[in-house]
RNA sequence: GGGACUGUGGGGUAGCUUGGUCCAUCCUUCGGGGUUCGGGACUCCGAGACGCCAGUUCAAAUCUGGCCAGUCCCA
């Protein structure tokens, strides 16, 4: 196995390099942006479903599942909308030999799919909130270079959609998904900035738009979810209203919160290292794996020892593999640090005959269990390790932020800069130009560096509207 | 959207400029046998490729065009 591109010098040939070595994704099918979830790959997708799914159902949220086509007349009703997705969308035209009276949209997105629904369900407001998210695939012709997980054609979306009584109930929406994605994000050992986008930036036709967005290689930041505030923009097109206890008759606020693959993306990105992939126990396809070390000497004890740590761990609930492969334990050592399994455990003939194993989990730290307690063995090194990752992932995170204190730190900056803006447009704009990159918008909350902030906008001096802003060159 | 470049076994490559030496090089991978097994084993035997379609030519991996796929730069 040949060594992977430097991950600090050749980002993106490392990134392609490991999901090709750890068997996560084959990008070989032949259309642009569409890959195949490999066994492997597939199960560190299900576990990142898994996630989202038991995080947002605490939020009282439930599953649905809506069409993929979508009619162009409904596609239509909300003209930000449409406009910011015409040109990145997929037609069916046909139905097989005949030209359909009426086009088909495959979703890029479903606003446009349940809110027709969406006003035949709501008609009191004993029917609100609603709260509904799906997993489905959605189509984007993305024009841009695309990346496994990262950039994709049809992707692997998570999108929640909610009607509430009004604007104020719709921000506490935002909030309460805020709080849930960080629970997801930790999960994930994934720190994040919640960035409130600025409004040339944000999702065609929403209100406000929070993105959250990660650093990652190369003084870059990956956006890895959304939550929007729409307020009133897609009720009124689509008619969801309700009947108040007043008896009047109000328009819902909507929210959206929207999340895909790129977190798969993102932890392969953040956590990974020169061995390959590094995962948190949650999203690993196998959280433990058992590997026997035979010999001449040491008889079938290693391979019964070995047998006996996986049937119990699996009782336990663990996601264990056994190693077995005719194969040398230094060539399966390498194999696994590859596809980032969290804790490795060794059974030779020492541990057999001392009813123990070695352990060692992905970022090297060394051990050992014994067989009387091996669960809790076991769950000890794994919360140990995740603990390591997320404390490792939030060094790395701090350092990845500087003050801008003037337009000359924005050129060939090594960070995502933190800087004062007045919030217009013609000043945003400058602050791209000046970093080649974007301004991501104003944080949710504290900003990630602590400081007073200065007289005035970086751009202009001007002290009237100023806020902080980040600003970065997107991966 | 505009421009430049690239496409050779499963992965990575040599060959392309100047067509013939190529039933295509090497590494890795894969299959079978044997010996092995505490950080990428050794050995013997075997498998596997010129993106697709046209064209030029006595002759195409090599030249031309289209398509498909990919990479980079600019908007």
């Amino acid at each position: 196995m040949p060594a992977l591109p430097d991950k600090r010098t050749d980002f993106i040939e490392w990134y392609l390099a490991v999901v090709e070595a750890a068997g996560l994704s084959d990008k070989r099918y032949p259309v642009k942006g569409m890959n195949v979830w490999t066994p492997y790959g597939f199960r560190a997708r299900r576990n990142l479903d898994r996630v989202l799914i038991r995080e947002i159902e605490a939020t009282a949220s439930e599953a649905v599942e809506f069409p993929t086509l979508i009619p162009e007349t409904e596609f239509a009703k909300e003209k930000e909308h449409i406009k910011g997705f015409d040109d990145q969308v997929y037609w069916v035209t046909k139905g097989g030999s005949n030209d359909l009276d009426v086009r088909l949209v495959l979703r890029p997105t479903s606003e446009t799919a349940m809110y027709p629904i969406f006003a035949l369900w709501v008609r009191s407001h004993q029917d609100l909130p609603l709260n509904v998210y799906q997993i489905v695939n959605t189509f984007r012709y993305e024009t841009k270079t695309t990346r496994p997980f990262i950039r994709v054609r049809e992707i692997h979306f998570f999108e929640e959609h909610t009607c509430q009584v009004d604007e104020a109930a719709a921000t506490a929406r935002v909030q309460s998904n805020l709080t849930a994605f960080g629970r997801m994000a930790a999960a994930f050992a994934l720190p994040f900035v919640p960035i409130r986008r600025p409004d040339w930036d944000k999702f065609a036709g929403a209100y406000y738009s929070v993105a959250l967005d990660i650093p990652v290689g190369e003084s870059r930041t990956l956006q890895i979810g959304s939550v929007h505030h729409y307020r009133e923009n897609f009720s009124r097109p689509y008619a969801i209203q309700y009947e108040t206890p007043e008896g009047t008759t109000q328009f819902v606020h909507q929210t959206t919160f929207g999340l895909s693959e790129r977190l798969l993306g993102a932890v392969i990105a953040l956590h990974g290292d020169a061995k390959g992939v590094v995962f948190p126990r949650e999203i690993a396809p196998f959280e433990v794996v058992v590997i026997p070390i035979l010999s001449a000497s040491s008889g079938d004890a290693p391979a019964k020892a070995a047998a006996e740590i996986v049937a119990r761990l699996t009782r336990g609930g663990f996601r264990v593999h056994l190693d077995d492969r005719n194969d040398r334990p230094g060539a399966k050592y390498y194999y696994w640090e590859m596809r980032g399994a969290p804790l490795r455990l060794e059974v030779g003939g020492r541990e057999a005959a001392a009813r123990t194993a070695s352990s060692v989990d992905r970022l090297g730290t060394r051990g050992s269990v014994t067989l009387d307690t091996l669960e809790a063995d076991v769950e000890r090194a794994l919360a140990a390790f995740d603990g390591a990752l997320l404390a490792k992932a939030r060094v790395e995170f701090a350092a990845a932020f500087a003050l801008a204190g003037s337009m000359e730190d924005l050129r060939d900056s090594k960070y995502v800069r933190q800087l004062a803006w007045c919030g217009s447009e013609a000043c945003g704009h400058a602050i791209e130009q000046a970093i080649d990159g974007g301004l991501l918008g104003t944080p949710e909350g504290s900003p990630p560096l602590e400081a007073p902030l200065p007289a005035g906008c970086l751009v202009c001096g001007e002290s009237a509207g100023l806020r902080w802003a980040l600003a970065a060159r997107p991966l």
